[in-house]
RNA sequence: GCGGGCGUGGCGAAACUGGUAGACGCAAGAGACUUAAAAUCUCUCGGCCUUUGGCUGUGCGGGUUCGAUCCCCGCCGCCCGCACCA
């Protein structure tokens, strides 16, 4: 009899080496099977795996393993998102080369992983530095430079005068640079973009389409792309007052209706009109700088007061040219949205009322609620922005504002100023065009040569890849390829002249937004092997964080077009179903407060419970250590588990039942040492259980009961095979795993009694299925403990490969059911009963229980519910 | 400000989205085995009461219903996203 222990740091290792040797996970294109692509989000090269990489990777490779025994063709595939800031940062700090820095960081991650034993075909790994990934990249970039999808213009960008290097939003706090500190410039930089604003509407339209992504992300989504629907209006310019050359502004509005609230047009700092009147005016000029200045300061826009200029400059009413309106120019406008220009309706909008209010300009009421009365409202300190009755609006008046929003656009679009309709109905997006250009070396170059003569030329494809130079220096600060000696200097493709290459490098966001489609042919010469992109795509299950539920996803919906426009695929959306899993969340631990707090991490301390309270004890000392809140795990507060801790004293398996159990894999998990040893008290008892019965389970061929002792046992087994099998079909990794407990409960009996030899052969072979079946349940989550079992109830054959069972109809389907019977609403008794009984018999049988008889002493009940299958109901 | 989500035992949570509230796990308590400890096993575990029974209970207040954790209305409290988008 096989007592001993289970010990993961044996077992593990072997079963991982056997899957190995089997290539059971390696995936073959040509399968005819059914497909299934399933893909955690890849990691960043850091160094380390941490927790939430753990619950990541063991929620996907749950969902692998599950699809691989139903008889799909997996494909689950690893790969790194291997360029990036941090590895310029290493290289600054430590002098080590970025290359050098990422590759060594793989190596080291991917032993990690590979000691959680998950199910990837690592035949298809790549990096997203090596040039075999971004050769490719390359390639696609001149694609989409020929059909359009890529242009150059000037954009403000974050600017940080001391790293000479340009920062994103993200990386500008309180308007200072997060490494140098220094105050950020906003600096005009010509810059790539991609044109994802050319599918804004095919991005909104698809998003109904995803059903099987998050309601939330689909609205964060949408939100982003920010529709509205609206017109542009050409206000004409009173000539006295017009700068030389200009006869006209445009304002972009969603509010037409109000036009005969206007009482101001206001522009933006950076409009053409601005610009001009700053050239001319001091006072404007320094107004201007100011409110740039301003813009970037990230001050809280919420308190920011609303600030204005008078240019001087007076339009007229577009339907009423006697009517002239100031041209102010207002720090609230902003350049990029819409066309950079308002007209202001105080009463319709509360920044138009503050502005009003502040610089004295008339505040005319024209839109009413519908219970509203004409005589007395009016509007005070807060706009009114519904809908309602058109007032004070001339023929608009007693019109719905829908009616009043036609009936303009219609007019102003009829209407002429110059040769041109006044007005003109447009969608606008709040999604602006992506720009990828990085003033960084560890990224991949942009192929293109600037040419003083033939200006901008794409780098030919035969001249592809262009590598990076390994010898670069990082003892300054700026781009190391600017200051490289010779890379930059290249002959023009065009003319042989002397021409410069391009320093810029792609923002890292490119990198992740096609690695999906490159799994599906890593080998390939080309970008992507189109018959194999588009039998796997799209990913039938992606899984990663929250946090990437806007950009990543966004560009990546991008990029799949743009790949479809150049011919590289045949498919429009990468992600058919989407999960964003919580994090791994811990307690914190810390002694001193203010300033002096110092963290402690969980390793270094141990908790005790005196009088019913949890205290935390230093281990090297026993000093008393504060127990703080509950937050994500991150090396500042140092709350962080090591996984590969973990690994080493519970094994992998126990990793990743915790990470799997209790909370819904939507919300954080806190991580705890009671819940890992409880997890890891599981796979113990189930090991034992299997194996102290195995000898005694080794000359039957399982078989459910069909009637006797052990009917009740195989019909719990085959219950919780169907439960189980929908719950990881949704997911619902921690209902699957409390069936599972409910199920070894239930069975733990049963095989002590097998075990003790007290058993004849019919019960042992139930015994027997419900123990394979459990096995098999248990296989995807725990599968190297899985394996050992397994393999010791006699099976040669690795689980691994092994098909997931099938349920037996007969045994699911209860005879009799057990309805709760209520009396008004309370449950007095229960009723067991044939589970196909009429009304009639149901509620007979109902009003004949001594508890129902007892309750209702001699009350004549007033109607019986029987509601089939689930409950009945007296009301009296 | 706008949009979305969530409030269930000491804790993480379940409840087939209108039908037995608290499955399963953690923590705690009692007991068995043991020289002892660990491990393991058994039992108890929302609150209150007059305890073979009863009342009450899913953030708070109402409503619909034979029946509400679930649906509707109004509050309170947390969390997340976007944020001067015209």
């Amino acid at each position: 009899m096989a007592t001993e222990r289970y010990n993961p740091r044996d077992a593990e290792p072997r079963w991982q080496k056997k899957w190995n040797e089997a290539k059971v996970f390696e995936t073959d294109n040509a399968d005819p099977r059914e497909k299934y692509y399933v893909l955690e989000m890849f990691p960043y090269p850091s160094g380390r795996i941490h927790m939430g990489h753990v619950r990541n990777y063991a929620m996907g490779d749950v969902v692998a393993r599950y699809k691989r025994a139903r008889g799909y063709n997996v494909l689950h595939p690893m790969g790194w998102d291997a360029f990036g800031m941090p590895a310029e940062n290493a290289a600054m700090e430590r002098n080590v080369h970025p290359a050098a820095w990422t590759y060594q960081n793989i190596a080291s991650m991917k032993s990690q992983l590979k000691a959680m034993g998950l199910s990837l075909d690592w035949s298809r790994e790549f990096a997203t530095c090596d040039v075999e990934y971004y050769q490719h990249q390359q390639h696609m970039f001149v694609d989409f430079l020929e059909k359009g999808l890529v242009y150059r213009k000037q954009s403000k960008v974050n600017w940080d005068p001391v790293d000479n290097t340009v920062l994103a939003n993200e990386q500008v706090i309180d308007g200072r640079g997060w490494r140098s500190g220094a105050l950020v410039e906003q600096r005009e930089l010509t810059q790539w973009f991609f044109k994802i604003t050319d599918f804004s509407q095919d991005l909104l339209d698809a998003l109904d389409g995803l059903d099987q992504w998050p309601e939330k992300v689909r609205l964060m989504q949408k939100n982003w792309i920010g529709r509205s629907e609206g017109m542009t209006i050409r206000w004409e310019i009173v000539g006295e007052t017009a700068p030389a050359g200009e006869t006209e502004v445009t304002v972009y509005t969603t509010r037409p209706d109000t036009l005969f609230g206007a009482s101001f047009l206001a522009i933006s700092a950076d409009h053409p009109l601005a610009k001009d009147a700053a050239a001319k005016n001091a006072e404007i000029d320094a107004f201007c700088e100011d409110v740039r200045r301003a813009g970037t300061s990230l001050a809280a826009l919420e308190t920011a007061e609303k600030r204005g200029i008078d240019t001087g400059i007076r339009v007229r009413h577009p339907l009423d040219p006697s009517w002239e309106l100031p041209v102010y120019i207002a720090n609230f406008v902003l350049m990029d949205y819409g066309t950079g220009a308002i007209f202001g309706c105080p009463a319709g909008d509360q920044r138009d009322l503050d502005f009003a209010r502040k610089y004295g300009l008339p505040v005319i009421p024209v839109v009413m609620p519908r219970d509203g009365d004409v005589a007395t409202f009016a509007v005070g300190d807060t706009a009114y922005d519904g809908d309602g009755v058109m007032i004070n609006s001339r023929f608009l008046d007693g019109k719905s504002t829908d009616e009043a929003f036609n009936i303009v656009a219609d007019r102003l679009s009829s209407a002429s100023l110059g040769n041109a309709p006044q007005g003109e109905r447009k969608v606008n997006f709040r999604l602006r065009d992506w720009g990828i250009s990085r003033q960084r070396y560890w990224g991949c170059p942009i192929p293109v040569i600037h040419c003083q003569d033939c200006g901008v030329v794409p780098v030919p494809k035969k001249d592809l890849p262009v590598k990076l130079p390994e010898d670069v220096t990082f003892d300054q600060p700026g781009n190391p390829l600017d200051r490289h000696p010779t890379w930059r200097h290249v002959a023009c493709p065009h003319c042989g002249k002397d021409a410069r290459r391009e320093t810029d490098t792609m923002d890292t966001f490119v990198d992740s937004s096609w690695y999906f489609t490159r799994f599906t042919a890593p080998w390939e010469s080309k970008p992507t092997d189109f018959a194999a992109a588009n039998r796997w795509l799209p990913v039938d299950q992606y899984i990663g964080g929250i946090e990437h539920a806007i950009l990543h996803l966004l560009y990546s919906r991008f990029f799949t077009r743009a790949m479809r426009e150049t011919g590289h695929v045949d498919v429009k959306e990468p992600f058919k179903g989407l999960f964003t899993q919580g994090m791994v969340v811990h307690e914190t631990y810390s002694r001193g407060s203010g300033m002096s707090r110092e963290w402690v991490a969980p390793a270094d301390i141990k908790i005790e419970e005196l009088d019913g309270k949890r205290r935390a004890f230093l281990l090297s000392n026993n000093e008393e250590i504060a127990i703080g809140s509950i937050e994500k795990m991150s090396k500042s507060k140092k709350n962080v588990v090591d996984p590969d801790d973990i690994i080493a004293s519970y094994g992998a398996d126990t990793a990743r039942f915790f990470v799997l159990s209790d909370s819904p894999p939507e919300r954080d998990v806190i991580w705890s040492e009671a819940g890992v040893e409880g997890a890891h008290r599981f796979t113990q008892r189930l090991w034992r259980l299997i194996s102290e019965a195995a000898e005694a389970l080794s000359d039957v061929t399982a078989t459910p009961a069909k009637d006797g002792d052990a009917l009740a046992i195989s019909q719990l087994a085959h219950k919780t095979l169907k439960a189980v099998q929908n719950d990881y079909d949704k997911l619902w990794f921690n209902k699957a795993v409390a069936r599972i407990y409910e199920l070894v409960n239930a069975i733990a009996g049963p095989l002590t009694t097998v075990a003790a030899g007290k058993a004849d052969a019919a019960y042992r072979a139930a015994v027997r299925d419900a123990a394979e079946i459990l096995v098999q349940l248990v296989a995807p989550m725990t599968p190297h403990l899985a394996e050992e079992c397994w393999s010791v109830l006699g099976q040669d054959t690795l689980l691994s490969q092994t098909a997931w069972p099938k349920y037996d109809d007969a045994l699911v389907v209860e005879n009799d059911v057990v309805l709760p019977v209520q009396i008004n609403g309370k449950k007095r008794a229960e009723l067991t009963i044939s589970r196909d009984a009429d009304q009639t018999t149901v509620s007979d049988a109902a009003l004949a229980l001594e508890d129902v008889k007892r309750v209702l002493n001699g009350q004549v009940p007033k109607k019986i519910i029987v509601v089939p299958q689930r409950i009945v109901n007296i009301v009296v």
